[in-house]
DNA sequence: GGGTAATGGTTGTATTTGTAACCAACAACG
DNA sequence: CGTTGTTGGTTACAAATACAACCATTACCC
């Protein structure tokens, strides 16, 4: 490979990714921080929460890849708002199963709702296929990276 | 458009970009974190003048879309380690431009060719089409955004 | 010129995050 | 059973970040 082929920042893509994602990602988060206080995990464990049902911190750490301390955090913060309940596992009792209050279930559907219009925005901006291609891009890019 | 159409938080942009930029990004964050002692910040203002040649604080924060305050702890860090000089402009004394050391120079030279063969070994994991087609949507998707 | 505003940049403080250490409950094995 | 190792989860403390307030200098404008 050409070794004087110039590095170029502008297309590097942790770089450009990154740079997009923060962007991208911070008119929504004005959204759930403004109407519910709430951060980008305390989102997300809501979100996990209202797409996939009651589970366990472990769980939801490891289909967000988000560490088990900021899992713990958001979870904390999001009991005390009383949209989140723990319920330890009685058969085993290290375990609490999460699952959403009625509040926190209206805050997922009210949220959920801006989301998918918020998406749909967003891709309005590309054409179908490349809005498409986009998305088995990141998800191929996420998926089994070297000492990930 | 139907409303009882669902939110998949699997292909929610935000939520995949942000995912998918922290997970490339770790790779070569440990890099120039390891080898410079260097945080994200850092490694960017050292990128930009070493792509674009000396030029002041501002002008590095606008064209990163990154704040002041951020950058101004970098270049602290950055003239402590003597990879990168400040001189006051003498026509506009708020003014300072910043400028690569020679040693600066040759961190940007060692972590750009790093860079580089790490940007090649995530774009092999695509199509060189895919490649395209992600490039121009993330340049896309990151401009002209609504109250950006 | 003298007052006010705008700009380049830094510093202070409150949040947020990362890392490691920690506790309690369970498992595995002698 | 004890002892050792794991696992689910929390807490403590250091590092990093955001936000606002702050200087110093320059621009505007009467």
């Amino acid at each position: 490979m050409s070794d004087d082929d110039p590095f170029r920042l502008q297309d590097f893509l942790p770089y450009l990714l990154n740079h997009t994602a923060e962007d991208v990602g911070q008119g929504f988060a004005r959204i759930y921080k403004d109407r519910y206080g709430m951060l980008r995990t305390e989102w997300r464990v809501l979100a996990h929460l209202g797409q996939f049902g009651p589970m366990d911190a472990t769980r939801i750490g490891s289909m967000a890849r988000v560490h088990k301390t900021k899992i713990s955090r958001a979870v904390a913060a999001l009991t005390a708002k009383r949209f989140v309940t723990r319920d330890t596992d009685q058969g085993d009792r290290r375990r609490a199963v999460l699952c959403l209050t009625r509040a926190g279930q209206a805050a997922y559907a009210d949220l959920a709702a801006i989301a998918r219009d918020h998406d749909r925005a967003l891709a309005a901006r590309l054409t179908p296929q490349e809005h498409a291609t986009l998305l088995r891009c990141l998800k191929k890019l996420g998926q089994d990276l070297p000492q990930g």
